[in-house]
DNA sequence: GAGTGGTCTAGACCACTCC
DNA sequence: GAGTGGTCTAGACCACTCA
């Protein structure tokens, strides 16, 4: 482990490398504390699969001594991941991977609440419409930074809530990552799509960043939903993003709010 | 400053009070960390205006010798209260009470941005259309905690961005707090609302929740947003809240979302 | 150069979980 | 009781700001 830059640490390990040139007249000295390094150590182990989403990693000492600091840095480098959702710490117990498949995580990516809550509100059922191969167009490609024309899998799907037709999406992977997931295989799984993602194609949704609009349902938007044509519904444009900032889904959501609304904090 | 519960520290102002009590048989043991504690005083501090915002609050060595604990105990206090946005750390400088009253942080609360930035997209123009004093309706009443019946303020508003009508909204206030606020004084002001808020009736807005949801504008909306009738908007209920959770504003905003869109990150 | 927050360390003890 | 994360302390030094 060493400093970035300047660097009158005793301990060998630090004092190597660029003590001599930080702070100097040379281009950017670009000062990173130890602790991001070490964040970025462990997400690195995270990306590489080291440490599999749901699995209890190393204990803070065991990591002081294979990075060689102080287990106080190591622990502000594991707040700052646990921070972000990417680990999970359990007092007496670790420090986990942060998976999908639990309870409480299930709903972090999905806003979309009932207005008064009912005791049925939680069923929820999906309708896969669709699930095939296409070849990217601009807009999908530029999102996924991908090539134009590369080949993309896209589902279809409606979910319902309390029985009736609330969330139509049109989801985008990149195929090369996806390719063994067929529309059999969706409709066997049960658990949340992106636990799926997860434990078969190893890609993990860290992020995502939305863009909701308001829009006038067309003729087959509205008798998917079973409302009327022309009737407000909630666009909400998904990009959603792995280890590492890169984006690995596109996501486009219909979401009818009669009964339902997209809850946010602002803070 | 003592713990809440169990302390073998060797300083006379831990050991005091529950020592003997804590980890015991009698009811709830309730564990509150010291910082947690800090936080609370440094909060009630912010709330009785002992530091106003904007202003430069003690270093962390003076706060320390103030409660009698550690820096590093303070320390972690106010790193969560400028995680909260309470309270804002600049390196070299001081920790500064955070403010309405700064570019950085105006649009902290709108979340509306244009799809395609343009260089007269940041132009932002208000008209208010109405500002007077109403009572309270069994909804609002809930919302602001007060009673039905009771004075509420009523502010309506247009948000012109780029030249064109973007944002419509309904705000609902609390009459007391709002007692000296007027029409000719909205028109006065040049700044955010809540920065009027903050310096001119002491209420600061810490925090917000809302609901959003798609809906088809009435003639009176649409006519004033300048699209069709039916046209879908985004519906937004914002209920905004200062210093311990005490809500101080209800509003409804109609965003038109043909040319903007609301911005969402999960994570 | 004085003063501030930011980083890093080392050590002690506490709360919690599980064997 | 062993092992884990959680809290608290004390001290050193660094990066940054401003006079």
């Amino acid at each position: 482990m060493q400093r970035m830059a300047t660097s009158s640490n005793s301990s060998p390990l630090h004092a190597a490398g660029f003590a001599g040139a930080a702070g100097t007249v040379g281009a950017a000295p670009v000062f990173s504390p130890l602790y991001q390094q070490i964040k970025a150590l462990i997400t690195r182990s995270l990306q590489d699969g080291e440490w599999k989403p749901g699995e209890l990693i190393p204990s803070e000492a065991d990591l002081a001594a294979r990075y060689g600091v102080s287990q106080g840095t190591v622990r502000k480098a594991i707040d700052e991941l646990a921070a972000d959702n990417l680990l999970m710490r359990r007092q007496g117990r670790g420090t986990f991977v942060t998976t999908h498949h639990e309870e409480q995580v299930k709903f972090r990516f999905l806003r979309l609440v009932p207005d008064a809550p009912r005791g049925d509100a939680l069923r929820m059922e999906r309708r896969f419409l669709e699930c095939h191969r296409v070849r990217a167009s601009t807009e999908v490609a530029r999102s996924l930074d991908i090539k134009q024309g590369d080949m993309v899998l896209e589902i279809r799907r409606v979910l319902h809530l309390g029985g009736a037709p609330v969330v139509y999406e049109d989801i985008y992977l990149p195929g090369t990552a996806f390719r063994g997931l067929t529309a059999e295989r969706l409709e066997r799984y049960t658990g949340p799509l992106y636990a799926l993602f997860e434990s078969e194609f190893g890609t993990r949704m860290v992020r995502a960043e939305e863009k909701l609009r308001a829009v006038n349902a067309s003729a087959d938007e509205a008798a998917l939903l079973e409302v009327e044509s022309g009737q407000a519904l909630l666009s909400v444009e998904r990009l959603s993003f792995s280890y590492g900032d890169r984006p690995v889904e596109l996501r486009r959501g219909l979401y009818s709010t009669t009964h339902h609304h997209y809850r946010n904090t602002l803070s």
